[in-house]
DNA sequence: CACGTGACATACC
DNA sequence: GGGTATGCCACGT
């Protein structure tokens, strides 16, 4: 499994997206401090727990990164929809739900 | 050290 | 929008 303290950072930084909100796994690798590690995220969200905002990481466009009709890719469609996400064939329109965090929540939050 | 692989990103066509 | 090509980083073989 990987680095402990980078899922601790991504369980922090999910907590802070907004019902309603989404964020890619580039922009997410950003707020944990770690630019250019998009795909370590992924790696990293596969061990963390289930009730943490993991359905609200998407790919910079918008696709839901899970093969779509599989199983996963159904769950996070659901819990977006629930979220009140607008999902349209396993995208989401990134410039409207697309989450902008708050800077000084960030350096406040985040500071590492 | 050379590849292959992945819940990725960006640029182009 | 889709499809291809590169670049990227961590890990395993």
């Amino acid at each position: 499994m990987p680095n402990k303290a980078v899922q601790f950072r991504i369980e922090k930084t999910l907590s802070l997206v907004p019902r309603g909100k989404v964020v890619s796994y580039g922009l997410l690798a950003d707020l944990c401090g770690l630019p250019g590690r998009a795909r370590m995220m992924g790696k990293c969200l596969r061990e963390i727990s289930i009730d943490c905002n993991w359905h609200r990481v998407l790919r910079s466009d918008g696709k839901i990164a899970f093969p779509a009709g599989s199983e996963k890719a159904e769950e996070q469609r659901q819990r977006l929809i629930t979220d009140g996400v607008l999902v349209k064939n396993y995208r989401v329109n990134m410039k409207k739900f697309g989450w902008t965090p708050d800077l000084l929540t960030i350096l406040v939050e985040l500071e590492y």
